[in-house]
DNA sequence: AGAATAGTGTCTCTCAGACATTATTTG
DNA sequence: CAAATAATGTCTGAGAGACACTATTCT
């Protein structure tokens, strides 16, 4: 075990332009999904904001642990265990990117690594499985949002169009957001501003195989 | 980083007269989850395969990986990185217990270091989690089982009485499992046995928050 | 015959999903 | 007033959940 490395790989979404986007960084001929060694007196998690500190100039608003993996040694003869986390970061919050890393369109990635292209396919299904089940859509939009762009945001994720009167009946019915007295104004009709509630019941039981 | 340890855990679980059971090992004072260090040249998951070699005479029936801890450093200074499993294990197919653990319901646990009840806890969660969408419970039953044996495990893991009828209805429209030939006899009617089609599709979509 | 377990059908109520028009603002 | 986006209600069909009796075997 003398020569194990220990690092910490972190996958960070944002929302921009009506897409999902993941942060890379360069190396020397492609990219890499961001990742750091866990230090002496540290741990998985203290790692995970550390690395992302160096890269963001605001903390994540959510951030889990997805899976572990077992790299076994490359051309250096290093082994290595790979702690994986995804995080999510609101919108309007993204900077620093520049120099450090580069925004990607999920479904326009450059030439990964094959193990970092794992690490992103398991990391979007898990944030698409996790969507469907609770409420962790929240956490890319700002603190205020128009029910369009709460929309909009699980259309762009799920990656399929939704109906909008029945979006917003299950949503309203959820008692998951409140109205605020604030409106966004723009070409058409101004849209009322909601914001989550942050004592709501943030998970559903899934329905059950065979109950 | 020198001093720091790859281990991995992993919960066992099996049903046994009507309860769910997990294995525990001895030490001086009380119990563990059984643990490895992983040796130099092997992946995770054998690494946990390996562990349970020692413990049981068949492998799992079903193996997948939990959670990633850092323990840190204890009386001994060591820091340790530890990757768990949980494990299910087929009626009628445990053995070498005596000497190695003892299986434990999971319900009446002897006295456990703080974060082996974590990680019980959490493989605990996560079965019956995973039970709710998924066809897992069968890796817990022999090959060929009765629909009221299946019925009770459902509800043994579950912890809550499940309708006979509305369980056969719904498990037979999933079409997952198909009639065998057989019959298991018993004190009543023999019941007609059933096997689990390994065709079926394993997982159902949860119902979402608001699609 | 009695005990024990297997096996079966119906009704109700909730909720997902499809669908089109009116309302309010800006330029 | 035209363009743009916000906001709103109804109907239908599927499925979850509650519920009680008959069938078959063994002793």
């Amino acid at each position: 075990m003398s020569t194990l490395r220990l690092l910490v790989s972190v996958v960070v979404f944002r929302l921009h332009e009506e897409t999902l986007q993941v942060l890379l960084c360069p190396s020397l001929q492609d990219w890499f999904v961001p990742l750091t060694e866990v230090s002496a007196s540290e741990s998985l998690e203290e790692t995970a904001q550390r690395l992302l500190a160096t890269l963001l100039d605001k903390r994540p608003s959510y951030l889990e642990q997805l899976y572990t993996y077992y790299d076994s040694p490359e051309k250096t003869g290093q082994a290595a265990v790979r702690v994986t986390y995804y995080a999510l970061i609101p919108v309007q919050a993204n900077a620093r990117a520049e120099g450090v890393g580069r925004w990607y369109i999920v479904h326009a990635l450059p030439d990964l690594p094959p193990r970092c292209r794992e690490v992103l396919s398991y990391a979007l299904r898990r944030l698409r499985y996790k969507l469907e089940y609770s409420a962790v859509g929240f956490q890319l939009l700002p603190e205020e949002f128009t029910l369009s762009e709460l929309q909009h945001t699980y259309e762009i994720i799920l990656g399929e169009r939704l109906d909008k009167r029945n979006f917003r009946r299950r949503i309203l019915q959820a008692e998951i957001i409140e109205e605020t007295t604030h409106r966004r104004c723009g070409e058409g009709r101004p849209a009322r501003l909601y914001r989550y509630r942050p004592d709501a019941v943030a998970e559903i039981k899934a329905r059950r195989l065979f109950p």
